[in-house]
DNA sequence: GTAAGCAAAATTGTTAACAATTTTGCTTAC
DNA sequence: GTAAGCAAAATTGTTAACAATTTTGCTTAC
């Protein structure tokens, strides 16, 4: 056991992610010691620690809270993230190595399976290892940094965009633009791939927006 | 007196970017605890959100320090700085009223005058309130508090780059063109401003880091 | 039946003591 | 003189008890 305080950050912070609490509800401390088989002390400090990346709300003698983005804010962060990403695609654009752009057709030749496979949760997974190891190829330690952040907060909408009708198909696309212009090296064409797919992402959940406009309730409680 | 914990945390901070605490410098639970009047417990979630926030680095049993960033670290820093507040700066000039437009210009004003009587740490302190009220004006909270966050992570350097010689006059022109762009409600122009602006603070910055290669050690103990 | 008030329970915040580990400063051996 | 080893001191991590505050559930009054 290495260090039960980050064990307790880790745990906590994953479990959130999977959904496992809903927005805005409560955080019990003896529970989730309990739980993780931690101190109360270990815990506090993991929600500190959570408070501060914006995944949990705390307030003083009422403790924390799972805390629920509002879809409003997901634009926000859909609008840093595609300036974030369009700075590391750049830097990947710089970098790639042979190795690294073959590494990026293999994924984009798995995601064209998962697409004719109909299999969206898969191809949203993988969807994600690219933006990962595009993320890796940059080599920007602070913009992934940034990116770990905001992705987490967004997690709540990151299958959503892809049950739009027609998204699928498009979304292979764009992807396959942002790898080719890597794999030549061309830094501004990365970039602009990488926005032009993004302020789509941002389109489509807009609509979902538009057609579901009740949708808080399913996850506030 | 409303929340202890939070007033440590920020105490906390400012004396960290006010400089009061050495890069790398340890600090101790039970000093903080005595000189800021509150209970090791609450220093301690304090440093656990400076952790998370890239202030402070922690290492089990062995405490916690003042986190280093180092020169290539200030430049990621200000590159992903550069493409938020693009961003940020964009907002601003689609939201901007009249009013927010005579506040810019008077600001710009200050600068000048500042420039002219050559008060270079004035100018940079006047400079910042530039920058945070284009922020103010784009109203838009992700992209503030990531630059908080980054922000926070430069100090050590934001004196650095006025004192190149030319600087201040072309730091001025700069800051006119953005106030323009912005004014003229022109987002392309008023991104545009902003992304050369800044793309030349990190020229300077580079320039000053090859002028004083041995820098780090002033700071470093 | 509803709102107000209140006591009990639940929960968070704080403190102090102790355990675990690192750091410091001294001693010894070469 | 230098390195190795070691005990003491310093420091962090953890626990348990208690204080402060909120939440809950009941009772009472209208």
């Amino acid at each position: 056991m290495a260090r039960t305080d980050d064990q307790c950050y880790t745990q906590l912070r994953e479990a959130i992610l999977r959904g496992e609490f809903h927005p805005n509800e409560r955080l019990i401390e003896m529970d989730l010691a309990q739980s993780l088989g931690a101190g109360r002390a270990a815990i506090r400090t993991a929600l500190a620690r959570l408070e501060q990346e914006g995944l949990v709300q705390r307030e003083r003698y009422r403790g924390a809270r799972v805390r629920l983005v509002s879809e409003t804010e997901a634009i926000e962060i859909l609008e840093a993230r595609a300036a974030l990403e369009s700075l590391a695609v750049r830097h990947a654009a710089l970098n790639a190595t042979a190795d690294d752009i073959a590494t990026l057709r293999t994924l984009l030749d798995e995601l064209a399976q998962l697409l004719e496979g109909g299999d969206l949760l898969d191809y949203s997974d993988m969807n994600a290892r690219l933006h990962q190891q595009l993320l890796r190829i940059a080599n920007h330690a602070t913009v992934s940094r940034l990116l770990d952040m905001l992705k987490s907060q967004n997690v709540r909408f990151q299958f959503r965009t892809i049950l739009v009708p027609g998204r699928p198909q498009q979304s292979y696309q764009e992807h396959a633009a942002i790898v080719e212009a890597v794999a030549a090296h061309d830094p501004d064409r990365a970039e602009e791939a990488m926005r032009s797919h993004l302020s789509h992402v941002a389109e489509a959940l807009k609509a979902t927006k538009r057609t579901r406009p009740t949708d808080e309730r399913e996850y506030s409680q």
